[in-house]
DNA sequence: AACATCCACAACCGCAACCTA
DNA sequence: TTAGGTTGCGGTTGTGGATGT
C-alpha cells in the first residue's frame, strides 16, 4: 500500500515504530513533518504524530478499559457529546482515539443508540427556546437561556476564565449534576463550544458528582 | 478444515484552527 | 493582512483476529 507521494500507508511495522521513537527521543516532539525527511521514514508527518500520540507514547494506557474508566467515559458523554479530545483528557492515559473506538464499539451499543454528530451540539448555536426534554416536555425559556452568559464570545470577552464567581460555579455544578442523573439528548443542546471550553476550566471532581 | 461474517482497533481523511514569516 | 505550513479534531475506513456455520 503506497499513497501517490511515495508515503507508505496501512499498519506500522516495528522497525517503523523503532525509527520514530528514537526521532523522538533525539528531537522532542513537533516538527513532524521533518521526521520523513531526517529518518528517511516512508510516513507522513501526520501519520507519525498519531502514531506517537495514540500508540508509542509513553503516557498512553493500553489494554482493556476498566469499569471506573467505561462509567467515567459514560458520564463525560451524557454531559460532552462526541468531544473526545476533551473526554480523553478527563480520562488519564486514554487518547481520543481509544475513547471513541471504545464508545463506538462497545458503549454506544449499551448507551448510546442515538447519533451524535458535531450537528447535535453546533444545532445548539441557534437560540431555540423549545427543546423537549426526554418525556416530551418543552421547556421553558428561563430553563434554556440559563446558560446563555455561557456561550461564544460573550465570556471569553467579558470575564478572565481563571475568575469564575461562585455564582456561576454552583450554576454550573447543579445543571451537570442534572445533566448526569438525567442522560438524555437535550442536554447537549443546552452545551454551547463556549460552554465547552468554560468546562474545561473545571477541574473533574467539580464536574463529575457521584449520585 | 474451509469459508463467511463479525468485531475491535489502528490508521486515514478532510476540515478547521492556529502559528508565523 | 495574508498566505503557507503545522497541528488537532472527529468521522470514516481498512485490517486482522475471533467466532460461527
Amino acid at each position: 500500500m503506497e499513497a501517490e507521494h511515495g508515503n507508505k500507508k496501512g499498519l506500522w511495522t516495528q522497525e517503523e515504530d523503532m525509527i520514530l521513537i528514537e526521532y523522538i527521543r533525539v528531537h522532542g516532539r513537533g516538527q513532524w513533518n521533518r521526521i520523513p525527511k531526517v529518518t528517511g521514514l516512508k510516513r507522513c508527518g501526520k501519520s507519525c504524530r498519531l502514531r506517537w500520540l495514540n500508540y508509542l507514547s509513553p503516557s498512553v494506557k493500553h489494554g482493556d478499559f476498566s469499569q471506573e474508566e467505561e462509567d467515567l467515559i459514560i458520564r463525560l458523554h451524557n454531559l460532552l457529546g462526541n468531544r473526545w479530545s476533551l473526554i480523553a483528557g478527563r480520562v488519564p492515559g486514554r487518547t481520543d482515539n481509544q475513547v471513541k473506538n471504545h464508545w463506538n464499539t462497545r458503549l454506544s451499543k449499551k448507551f448510546g443508540n442515538k447519533k451524535r454528530k458535531r450537528e447535535a451540539v453546533s444545532s445548539s448555536e441557534t437560540h431555540s427556546t423549545h427543546i423537549e426534554d426526554h418525556s416530551g416536555r418543552v421547556l421553558g425559556e428561563s430553563e434554556t437561556l440559563s446558560f446563555e452568559h455561557f456561550r461564544d464570545g460573550e465570556m471569553a470577552e467579558n470575564q478572565d476564565p481563571g475568575e469564575k464567581s461562585i455564582e456561576e460555579a454552583d450554576s454550573l455544578h447543579q445543571h451537570c449534576n442534572e445533566s448526569l442523573l438525567i442522560p438524555t439528548d437535550y442536554h447537549l443542546n443546552l452545551f454551547s463550544p463556549g460552554l465547552m471550553e468554560f468546562l474545561d476550566g473545571y477541574r473533574l471532581d467539580d464536574l463529575i458528582c457521584q449520585n
